[in-house]
DNA sequence: CAAGATTCCTGGTGGC
DNA sequence: TGCCACCAGGAATCTT
């Protein structure tokens, strides 16, 4: 599922296939209902536009145009890929054609995608984007931030590190990983995170997501890079999808509970 | 007010 | 083999 080292990796395989000086020539909307339905006359404002670059920002795409940016959510199952004409396939929801001759096609089964024109500048006043929290890869995530905004929070670490307010990136599958080598319990309340616990996670986070990155991300059912390969993390995974098997560290079987509805996996030797 | 539950959606899977 | 219940989860919205 698209995480931050997903997004990453889409983004920078987008990047490559649309080197600027690169503008958009044409936007076809063939099948607009996402999340939220495309505004279709928003999206045709983009054609004749030079892109000057694809940029991430927590789980987001953003296309920068010269006066209007895209901006793109991968939901569960949303993927770019490169096509030539007549490649087009079920779920294609958008096909954007650029000058040097790249077809590039958002295709998301589930529609949990969005899709969004807004004015550049006024892209983090977005109420999806307004609102997030530090990048876990950048200064301000660091152990004195996650000790104090754990404090009093009566909710589990894992849902804290997952809360996009918190911490932007982290999805089911890093937070589970990321507490796995912090040596925490996933269900341990955010209040009673001790402060080298709090760097711990951080390196945690940290190490799991740069892995990651390097590896293209992880491929868990349907994720797809940009140019259609599959991330290959997945055979990293510590603790996720891994009920039942043997611990890594300590061969001790893998436990699996459901946590704020999400599958959780953990090893209750390694883990305090 | 915060935190948990529910909702959206489809494809893949496992059980019978 | 066919059918169907169930599961996957990011983020918005609802409920407690």
């Amino acid at each position: 599922m698209p995480e931050l080292p997903e997004v990453e990796t889409v983004a920078r395989g987008l990047a490559a296939l649309l080197p600027a000086p690169c503008t958009l020539t044409d936007v076809q909307v063939h099948c607009g209902d996402l999340r939220r339905c495309v505004d279709e006359e928003k999206m045709q404002e983009l054609k004749g536009q030079p892109l000057l670059g694809i940029h991430r920002r927590a789980k987001y795409l953003l296309f920068e145009f010269r006066n209007l940016v895209l901006i793109n959510h991968l939901g569960m199952t949303g993927s770019w890929r490169q096509i030539i004409p007549g490649q087009e396939k079920k779920h294609d929801h958008c096909l954007l054609r650029f000058s040097n001759g790249a077809d590039v096609v958002f295709n998301d089964p589930r529609r949990f995608g969005i899709l969004e024109v807004v004015k550049k500048g006024t892209e983090f006043d977005h109420p999806s984007l307004k609102f997030l929290g530090p990048e876990p890869l950048e200064d301000g995530f660091d152990a004195e931030y996650v000790f104090q905004s754990t404090r009093g929070k009566r909710t589990p670490i894992k849902s804290w590190l997952m809360d996009q307010r918190r911490v932007v990136g982290v999805g089911n599958i890093y937070a589970c990983e990321a507490l796995f080598r912090a040596k925490v319990r996933p269900q341990r309340l955010a209040s009673r995170l001790k402060r080298n616990e709090a760097q711990a996670l951080i390196k945690g986070v940290q190490s799991v997501l740069k892995q990651a990155i390097a590896k293209g991300g992880t491929t868990f059912r349907d994720f797809k890079q940009a140019g259609g390969g599959e991330g290959e993390f997945y055979a990293k995974l510590a603790v996720y999808d891994r009920k039942g098997k043997p611990c890594r560290r300590c061969k001790t079987s893998i436990q699996h509970f459901v946590i704020a509805g999400r599958s959780t996996y953990w090893c209750k030797v390694c883990q305090k």
